[in-house]
DNA sequence: TCTTTTATGATAGTTTTACTTTTATTTTTA
DNA sequence: TAAAAATAAAAGTAAAACTATCATAAAAGA
């Protein structure tokens, strides 16, 4: 983790780790914009100035979380990639890991859980980057996990076809419509073709759109 | 323009089209999250009770916005693609509607200026819908122009290759596409294959992707 | 034309958010 | 066991996000 997100490491007391873990609750339950520091330190009856020591405001805990939720990532599909050699598998691994809720108890932090580190990239998620900060942000790495990971899926892509132009952008794009149509369909279904939220579907329509552009 | 969307019409008055004009500025100017009516006020010599009369809050006037421009950019593409037949040149001018800025003084309204609009949305358009406020929205119909752009694009695809069975996730992936790997190719370049904002690039990148997968 | 409605301006006030500061108390570590 | 570090408790500030009131000006209707 990114020193610069944080003030006081919260991995390293119980104080920090209760905000990490009801910070992440709290902002999944009222929404970002309606989430404060005061009503975290109700919930884990601290003060407000308990948790500014560890966090400047609210956007840095937010860039925590979703940094969290990506370098988990990379690093599960670091495993489930390893001692695969055909890129069709590895790109079909990548995309079922985007997509799919994470299952059950394989918790790897005791403070956050994946399943709310989940939901919370897709509601959140781009909230982390589209602000006046990006360059800032940007220049302090605060982007690096999310950045690595996309490198990472471009390389694999390009192992699959090492003509493919547009490596980078592929990337980004299935990172980013691994969660936007998963949002859709929960909450804008005219957006996508399912009427409820169905990872199958969505793993079928990237699937078909990935490798579509790689076999072009 | 939804009415659920004000509580004045505010193209109907001169003070309502000041609101609309400078707001749009100021929003692009400090970030969504840094605008406030307050501030909004002060540039146009009004008082922030005066706007409170026209929106019930600044979500509301984002929302406007990006209603207007999804609106506005449904009217020209209606224009467009009017006496085109061929399903494939219908597709490559959506792209290049989508992707490049509009050009010069082509002002359809005296308060909202395209370019600025434009902006806007690559900036500012997600947050108009990751609200914990999306279902009521929804139900007062405030996404339509959204989503009857991407059902017209959706449709425009299904022209092309009637068997596509992911014509409406394929469209909003366009239209968000469009925006985004802009915002990434400005702001976060790695997640992108350009070091600068180039649209000949984007809408390359966007051509084999759309063609790509309905032509597989 | 006179009256009534409607929009705006001016002013003030409330609650909540987003912080900062200070001091006392506890816990950890050297 | 003393010094250092972390937390709790309390208070305070500036700005954001509204709401309310009243006077005045402009527009619209009878």
């Amino acid at each position: 983790m990114n020193e610069k997100l944080f003030l006081r490491d919260p991995q390293e007391s119980v104080l920090g780790r209760k905000i990490l873990h009801h910070g992440l609750i709290i902002i999944n339950k009222l929404g970002f914009e309606q989430f404060t520091f005061k009503k975290l330190a109700e919930e884990i009856e601290t003060t407000e100035a308990g948790i500014y020591r560890y966090f400047e405001n609210k956007h840095r805990l937010l860039v925590y979380y979703v940094n969290w939720y990506w370098s988990y990532t990379e690093y599960k599909l670091s495993f489930l990639l390893n001692n695969i050699d055909d890129p069709e598998k590895k790109i079909k691994l990548i995309i079922r890991t985007l997509v799919m809720p994470p299952a059950g108890k394989s918790v790897i932090s005791d403070a956050i859980s994946e399943m709310e580190a989940y939901q919370l990239v897709r509601w959140e998620a781009s909230k982390s980057y589209l602000t006046r900060n990006v360059a800032d942000y940007n220049k302090s790495k605060l982007f690096k996990p999310y950045k690595d990971l996309c490198v990472v899926i471009a390389d694999t892509m390009l192992e699959y076809n090492s003509r493919y132009k547009y490596s980078h952008s592929l990337a980004s794009t299935l990172m980013e419509m691994s969660h936007a149509q998963m949002f859709f369909m929960e909450n804008l279904p005219t957006l996508s073709d399912s009427q409820k939220a169905d990872p199958t579907k969505l793993i079928a329509y990237l699937d078909h759109l990935i490798f579509s552009a790689l076999d072009h």
